[in-house]
DNA sequence: AGATAAACCCCAGTTTTTTTATGGTTTTCA
DNA sequence: TGAAAACCATAAAAAAACTGGGGTTTATCT
């Protein structure tokens, strides 16, 4: 009888608790899983650094809104994300996300490259179940939604540099254009000419940046 | 009883009565599943212009390669991808390919945006069900070894153009630099700068192209 | 091994693209 | 309606990419 050690970490103490109820009965071959958890960035740090000198995981599970939204924190999922691969790069890593936020997707794919990425309304028991076995045998597993906006990316031929991306996701949180010098490295009328820009790309000359918002979520960039 | 109308296009006669052979075995629901076959570019082409007539396939499955790989002929299963989606958007198309030409995949992605992607060493009858009941009710449809050509695609933050491209695809099929000039339009000394450039980008300077291309296959370039 | 071709490297001049500053017009909204 | 923000046009400066011509090194073939 093998052990198969998972981490699950997420801020709410609930959804945690149905996490490891539903993959502690998952069965598979002559596997026994048990599940620890951690409801912060810095619990699941400590629960990692502790799995060092004792058994590894074998999967993590990272929410990626670690903390309220409104709520100014240092750390986010990601970040955990990213240290996790540093310290045990044979964990698996799967995120959560509560909604398929394109920017979100694209950036820690790119960022942590993680083993899985499952959008919260895509997950039940029987997709928590494919996860974990995919992951293990032949990662990577997306689950519905976490394809959709891959597959929209995959199949649009616009690419964006890290500035356009950064004026783009700032736009979409609502940063008014003349507040955007400040979070972008570029004179303003820079970033006038690449929203310009930007705007032609998305087939939304002319118009106002909502439309260029919407089209560039519907295109899986935001 | 609903009536669910496949079309397979493949020019191995063997392979294709396999997938019928499997796909019309498929139990779901109270649907009933015909397949019908093709075996070459016209003769599919042929099937989908009667299907606007008639009846409009739910699922239309392609080979990449209609042809034996020497021959030079005038179009292959990507082309009929195009054009299918041209004549029947409604009909869901998977792409079937012998193996996971990361090139091929990412080429296909962005021109049909297919509903599924399938390496055929991947394919067994699980995994054919699993896609055609994926496909109808929330695409996409990628299988394992897709995935992760996929995967390495979208974990890079390099961003190639298209002669950046054509360049890594010529020389991974052999073509000589001196002679790159016939396919890419550019100078021999914009070649070679673009070249050292990818070299840099993939982190193979100093070394040969041999380097470069491995590098570039493993992040899902080629 | 020697000869030849291909690959590689470097530089200077040119072209193209991007950035920037400036000054203006239009839109938005309190 | 008046002010702030967004938008547009232009020209100059800077950065990046292209090109042609040199050369040296490396690979290939006999």
């Amino acid at each position: 009888m093998k052990t198969l050690r998972i981490l699950a970490v997420d801020d709410h103490e609930m959804t945690m608790l149905g996490y490891k109820f539903i993959l502690e009965r998952i069965v598979f071959d002559d596997y026994n899983i048990i599940v620890d958890t951690a409801n912060s960035f810095d619990a699941g740090k400590q629960k990692i650094e502790d799995s060092l000198h004792s058994f590894k995981y074998d999967i993590i599970f990272l929410d990626v809104q670690l903390f309220p939204p409104n709520e100014e924190q240092p750390h986010n999922g990601e970040d955990l994300g990213i240290l996790a691969r540093k310290m045990v790069p044979e964990s698996k890593i799967i995120f959560m996300s509560s909604f398929s936020d394109n920017y979100r997707i694209n950036s820690i794919l790119k960022s942590v490259d993680p083993d899985g990425y499952m959008v919260k309304t895509d997950i039940d028991p029987k997709s928590l179940e494919q996860a974990v076995k995919t992951v293990l045998f032949e990662p990577p597993y997306y689950s519905s939604k976490a394809l959709g906006a891959i597959r929209k990316k995959m199949s649009s031929d616009i690419t964006l540099d890290s500035n356009d991306k950064k004026i783009l996701y700032h736009l979409s949180i609502g940063t008014k254009t003349k507040d955007l010098e400040q979070h972008i490295e570029l004179s303003s009328s820079s970033i006038e000419n690449r929203k310009r820009h930007l705007k032609s790309l998305f087939g939304t000359e002319k118009e106002n940046d909502l439309a260029l918002i919407v089209a560039a979520k519907n295109r899986g960039f935001i």
